[in-house]
DNA sequence: GCCCGGCCTGACACCGGTGTCAACAGTACG
DNA sequence: CGTACTGTTGACACCGGTGTCAGGCCGGGC
């Protein structure tokens, strides 16, 4: 079988251009020190050539890969795909591909694994995902190492020019303001596992909205699940079998607010008219559960591309570009049937 | 900032080993003619020196970039997930990493688009979902450009050595043949845009399995959706407005499964009770939506897997290895609980 | 008219591996 | 004992770019 075609070489468009390798280069990289007729040459001569240069040589001589690694353990698949087409939505143009690699939050050799990543692919930068991007003893060894990477979070925990941060105890505020004001004042809480920053965030979030309208969050509200549609599903039976039930439930996810969902029906509870439910992720689910769910959503693609532009511009950028201060976004909240005035008392 | 630490290259393994770089490059690629002791000289020195090979570098002296692409349009976030984490199952041990390059189906410069990928980032191969794997030209293409490539697909359509095939057909037979076995007679199909191979094969599967118990398919049984909520929504309520109302209606995915669920609420009808429902993916909705849903579930990462392992074998396989025959996995029905028998008539 | 500095350009080494080919055992064979 | 292998090893060019540095050209200041 024959392989690809010969491809040209740098060499070959120097020889059509009459110029040496080093130029070509030059206009290759966009090196300002070029003229003008030289440039249109080359550029003619590329185009007739069909040439394009080889990353590997490229990599090899500059020592870049013109890659990006995406380092992440979500559970989440379209989060995921969310982000993978953020990123690359700002890394084609930018000549960058992105290299995929998934990882586990709980494995031992993570940070092993991570470096062993970075160091093999030889990614010029990796973009680093929650949860992963709540461990501080990563980002530590990576920036040890050398490597460049930038986080996606919930709260600011690093250097502003390494960090995305989404707002979400913003988010997570207004659903509890919101909820507040449909009438709703027995509100569960059903929290992420406190390992995560972002479970403690929304739930500093929820406590915040509540205090806007003088009202607290009471620990007996709030029940812990894993994130997970199971542990959703027993966290709200549970508060719901209280004496005194809530009219609402927040799920700290959209898993878990499908969970509560369906334990609403397990008790023969109407969504929303019994029980209203909020989550959070704008997930897939969110739109497609009967009822339709009402959520928060951040703008995830937006934020994974901030984060490749962030990435990228420490790599070309010369100086400290005091441009590309704190990165924050702010989730909003998607009203869906799952919520109403709570049942006349 | 410092860049990356000073890595070991193969001439400061091969100083410590005190053998030539050519031996160690030899030892790297596990050549059958090294001697023991030596190998285990320059293992030593690799180990001691903690060196790791430059792709950049293997990738220009041999023409390979020890990386895979992964090329698709599919609306499935969990599917792309699954099927990334397949092939990395199989890659990352083989030492290959995953460029991932979506893009959309219907694009006028698809072809240009996918090549121009493959040219760019000099990735030794790719692996094409559906529905881009349908594509009969875009893989001539491919084939004719040399690019190594293995297909994901519903049905063969390809040289044995380039395709893994899930037998869909069957697998749809199958729930056609279980709903029947339920009492279901009046049964609604709806169907997937025409135009995608997978959504004529999950057809012919369903006729299939209802012949096998002497009933056939009518026409106005049929409904097209564009395999989305709303489409599928669109279509069952087409259905179920019927004088002669189906019992059973089988949607070519999830997505429109969803969506027919929530068409029947609409209507006021019961699921299971007064309408079974049954869906096409397992995807993260099948298990979550209200009531569960009876599916059918591709073995989508084993799929990913053996493809990832089929294009591999192509760059390292010396000779055609014949053992590589087609490849043809096949689906298994889920059976939950938005199927049941037929209300009493 | 001469010198200086800035702008363009090219020669050449080098990045870190692999392919080719030849040299050098050691062994079996005639 | 010479010959022909087979198996192991190294020298060296080369893959296709980029970094360094030097040289030629030009305009302006003295």
């Amino acid at each position: 079988m024959p392989l690809s075609k010969p491809k040209s070489t740098i060499s070959d468009v120097a020889r059509v251009a009459g110029v040496s390798k080093k130029t070509v280069s030059r206009v290759l990289n966009r090196s300002p020190h070029v003229g003008e007729q030289t440039r249109q040459r080359v550029l003619a001569a590329m185009a007739e050539l069909n040439y394009l240069p080889s990353p590997q040589a490229r990599g090899l001589a500059s020592r870049r890969s013109f890659q990006i690694g995406l380092v992440y353990d979500n559970p989440d698949p379209l989060y995921i795909d969310t982000v993978q087409r953020g990123l690359l939505a700002v890394c084609a143009p930018a000549g960058y591909d992105l290299v995929v690699h998934p990882c586990r939050y709980g494995a031992e050799d993570l940070v092993d694994d991570v470096r062993g990543f970075i160091d093999r692919s030889r990614v010029d930068g990796v973009v680093i995902l929650p949860p992963l991007s709540e461990l501080q003893h990563l980002a530590e060894a990576l920036r040890e190492a050398g490597h460049r990477y930038v986080r996606l979070a919930s709260a600011s925990i690093d250097d502003p020019r390494h960090i995305v941060v989404s707002d979400e105890r913003a988010g997570v505020a207004r659903v509890a303001e919101y909820l507040v004001g449909l009438g709703h004042r027995r509100i569960g809480f059903i929290s992420g596992p406190k390992r995560f920053l972002s479970a403690r965030e929304r739930r500093e979030g929820f406590e915040a909205g509540l205090q806007r309208h003088g009202l607290r969050l009471a620990e007996e509200w709030v029940v812990e699940g894993e994130y997970d549609f199971d542990s959703g599903k027993r966290a709200a039976l549970e508060l719901l079998r209280r004496p005194e039930r809530p009219t609402a439930i927040f799920a700290s996810n959209d898993d878990m607010a499908a969970g509560t969902i369906h334990a609403a029906a397990e008790l023969g509870l109407r969504v929303p008219q019994d029980l209203s439910v909020a989550g959070f992720d704008d997930s897939k689910l969110a739109s497609v559960l009967l009822p339709p769910l009402t959520t928060v959503r951040r703008p995830v693609k937006e934020m994974a591309s901030l984060a490749a532009r962030k990435l990228i511009e420490t790599f070309t950028g010369g100086a400290e570009p005091p441009q590309s201060g704190l990165t924050i976004v702010k989730p909003e909240v998607v009203i869906r049937a799952s919520t109403a005035a709570p049942p006349a008392a």
